[in-house]
DNA sequence: GGCGATCTGTACAATCTATTACAGGATGTG
DNA sequence: CACATCCTGTAATAGATTGTACAGATCGCC
């Protein structure tokens, strides 16, 4: 038996360099499916990769095997021992981060994760969960990217979340019509602009909860923000990190996707029929079923063209 | 496709009554070496139990399973469902944050840092350290943001940065205008999205230099791109880190800025002056084409406005 | 000990699988 | 534009696998 501490996976990794377009595709759909479908025949894997079973063949062999019986050995025994050792597991990753800036921004998430206190996430999870209150998020120069990260799973999870507008006429309309069941979620880092430090008097001084994501050195924001998350920036470089507001941010998710599980698996599917009926052309909604349509879009756009056909 | 939330192997257990001697040592061999002995062939199975061949299709059979193929294939999909869905098993409701998810997300970065590599970075920043070529960068649904994070600090450092519209139409009524000396920039993670892909085909047809921020997985984009940035995103939350593609981001920011610090530094100051002169009303400075304000300030949102102002 | 019922293994046929050879097609070069 | 090279799919074949029929073995019971 070839050496079980190397997994296969990391071998396809290697490997990637020397491989052509159709075996590429293979390794793609085995990573993604892994190691289920290379426990399949030839033929079906070939049929979900869009290749021919030669092709897989000859991937395999690159890879090192004697043929596809031996590989679907190594993929067995592959499982076997992860089931044997499942705190053993190889950690394959290098230790080293190649840079001293990598372990930097190491350093960044680990601090920011480190000065989180469990408390506040959970009071701004009860926040969330409740689908009455809006959500409003507000980000500055920097930070309107985290900003969108947090944008993106609260849509995903839940209904009444809007972006407050970056043009300050249009945010001071938007801000008029907050209240005390409105939440308020601001992110303003170093540089602090005052546009957001003001967007968070008037939004306390209307009853809002503001939720704040600043730096260690706390935006002015601070003062009327009824929840704060503060996240470490600073690194050599230039330029302020986002890791730590991002690692907040996803930590954030995961929680509140634990908090609202129920509800969001089926708002996910909705959304996913909504997707599929929006990307085929003039069909009446009756399509439920799973496909992986190849989204019909422009004509420039055109579903990929993967028949070599004859 | 059979209930996925039962497990084979509680079949096992509950079948196990009415096995017979030969049978019950197959289910224990089964469940000893479960799932990989499973997979090989009924012979195979049948060596290790040390019973015939007949026998272990019996005992399939009485698990109710159609034949030894359609046990294998229930099989296959147990492994696949607890690959893709890790959260369909009853999950812990109670958050401790910056312990077990807080160490996945160090070791999102710490992964994607550790696979870069250093010729391509090299590559790259060499590529973006060009004025005479235009910057395109277009992010998928979840991957804007990162692709916006690229896109702030690349309009910090160099002129024509551009941002490809999300629109369909509009985007390709872009392209046509890209060439050899442009370089377009995708992020494309998992659940790929056809029009990156799409995008990725038509700029290279048309000679642009593309650079592909994608997953472990590999977008399908890879195929043409130039050069390509791989990320871990997995963790056990069922939302995707962006964390690793943050950190290969802000790599970049600070390598480009330490190849252009000659240049980068005179024009932040003249963003500076430019900005206060935009704040300030009615003055008559040089105006100059770059016209990326933080929006001309209304009343409400009055610049400097250092009180408290309860 | 003899009998019946149940269990188990052997042998073989039908089917599916992996593999190899080869030719058409794409790609790049002079 | 012709040539050479490298991919990639088709088709044919050798081999392995599953499933079944049947006969021998085992066990319990009278």
């Amino acid at each position: 038996m070839s050496d079980p501490q190397i997994l296969i996976a990391d071998r396809i990794s290697a490997a990637m360099s020397s491989m052509t377009t159709s075996e590429k595709r293979v390794a793609r759909v085995l990573l993604a499916r892994y190691p289920a479908i290379g426990l399949e025949s030839v033929t079906a894997f070939a049929e979900q990769a869009e290749v021919s079973a030669p092709t897989v063949l000859r991937f395999i062999t690159k890879l090192g095997f004697g043929g596809y019986p031996d590989f679907r050995r190594a993929l067995r025994e592959e499982i076997d021992d992860s089931r044997k050792f499942p705190l053993t597991r190889p950690r394959p990753t290098k230790i080293d981060v190649g840079s001293d800036f990598g372990n930097e921004l190491l350093e960044v998430v680990r601090a920011t994760l480190g000065e989180i206190e469990p408390a506040v996430v959970d009071e701004v999870i009860e926040l969330l969960a409740d689908d009455r209150r809006s959500v409003n998020v507000l980000g500055g120069d920097l930070t309107k990217t985290v900003a969108g990260h947090l944008l993106y799973h609260l849509r995903k999870m839940r209904r009444a979340v809007f972006q407050l507008p970056a043009v300050n006429q249009e945010r001071a309309d938007r801000l008029i019509d907050l209240g005390k069941k409105d939440i308020v979620i601001l992110f303003d880092v170093r540089r602090y602009q005052d546009d957001v430090v003001t967007t968070a008097r008037i939004a306390s001084q209307r009853g809002c909860t503001v939720i704040l994501f600043t730096d260690q050195w706390m935006s002015e924001a601070a003062e009327v923000a009824t929840h704060v998350f503060r996240a470490k920036v600073e690194t050599s470089s230039p330029w302020d990190s986002l890791l730590g507001l991002a690692a907040i941010v996803e930590t954030l998710a995961l929680a509140l996707d634990r908090r609202l599980w129920s509800v969001v698996r089926p708002r996910l599917e909705a959304v996913e029929r909504y997707k599929i009926n929006l990307t085929s052309r003039n069909k009446s909604p009756a399509g439920d079923k799973d496909q992986r349509s190849d989204g019909p879009d422009t004509a420039v756009f055109e579903s990929r063209s993967k028949k070599p056909a004859v």
